[in-house]
DNA sequence: CGGTTTTGACCAGCGC
DNA sequence: GCGCTGGTCAAAACCG
């Protein structure tokens, strides 16, 4: 969002000649005033969120890039980086706290985890994240009981991402899922519109949510319902992708965010309302003519 | 019947 | 070289 880019004046053309008002008029341009001040109040407002918005966004890209230095450090081999999947924990809680959606990307590699927390009856190692996934195998690892679970990206065939499955060590109730490659082809039609129908989640830690403990099978297989709107960010994208990604994400947040604060306010309703009338009016006037 | 899941077998990397 | 381990394969089972 560019911090300038919503004009919300409403161009009410106040213009009155006050000597031909009667006291009706008066009172309608008193309004009209009033009604422009709380337009010039709101549009400060707006421009103070957008300028909010631009310095959580810079923030944002400054931690991202943080972590991924750290997380790059860990990957000279594939089996040191194996290491790094189960013995950092503690830093993976760290990133939880620090990271929106508590995503942790490999830039260079194109490996991103995510942390799902489910309900502890839950047993599954489904993870929905909006894509649709073919599972070939399952291991149990050594210094984890639970089993973990690898899966394909069944949507495309020739799409290299593939993702594995794991509970936590510490907390059962929370999947970790280890996204690796890039998907060469966007979201089916279906899960696009899935997707940005959900309304937001009220997991405060964990965004995502696990399929349902059954069993789910045949076409669409995995079909993946991503609870939260900025979860649905592509979370296997590179990393400009996946910055410029969580940054739409967190746009249409805010931008959800202001719309919803704005219309609650009576008064932008009662301003908004006045102009469209007004409009109405002045539009039916002159087709009289 | 077509697609997915399950699961034992196999392969390759790594440490000793 | 050998054993351990994670990752993958593939046949059978399962499901709608």
């Amino acid at each position: 969002m560019d911090s300038t880019c919503v004009d919300t004046s409403l161009n009410l053309n106040l213009s009155p000649s006050p000597t031909h008002m009667n006291p009706t008029e008066v009172v309608l341009v008193e309004e009209l005033h009033r009604l422009s001040c709380e337009n010039k109040r709101l549009t400060e407002t707006l421009t103070h969120m957008c300028v909010s918005y631009e310095a959580l966004q810079k923030h944002l890209t400054k931690l991202m890039n943080t972590s991924s230095d750290c997380y790059n450090h860990h990957q000279s081999r594939k089996r040191k980086a194996e290491s790094y999947e189960n013995c950092n924990d503690e830093e993976e809680s760290l990133l939880l706290i620090k990271r929106p959606n508590n995503i942790v990307h490999n830039n260079n590699n194109k490996v991103s985890k995510v942390l799902v927390k489910t309900d502890a009856s839950d047993s599954s190692l489904y993870v929905m994240d909006g894509y649709q996934w073919r599972k070939y195998g399952q291991k149990v690892t050594r210094d984890n009981p639970s089993p973990r679970a690898y899966f394909r990206c069944s949507f495309a065939p020739s799409c290299p991402v593939k993702k594995k499955v794991q509970r936590s060590v510490e907390d059962p109730t929370i999947l970790v899922a280890t996204y690796e490659g890039e998907h060469n082809h966007g979201r089916s039609q279906t899960e696009i519109s899935l997707v940005s129908s959900q309304s937001h989640s009220s997991e405060t830690i964990i965004p995502l949510v696990s399929s349902p403990s059954s069993r789910i099978t045949s076409s669409p297989t995995t079909l993946d319902l991503v609870k939260n709107s900025i979860s649905s960010v592509d979370i296997d994208h590179n990393a400009q992708k996946k910055s410029s990604s969580i940054s739409s994400s967190i746009h249409k947040f805010l931008v959800q965010e202001m719309a919803t604060s704005l219309t609650s306010d009576p008064n932008f309703t009662a301003v908004l309302a006045t102009a469209i009338s007004g409009k109405i009016l002045e539009h039916t006037s002159l087709e009289k003519l």
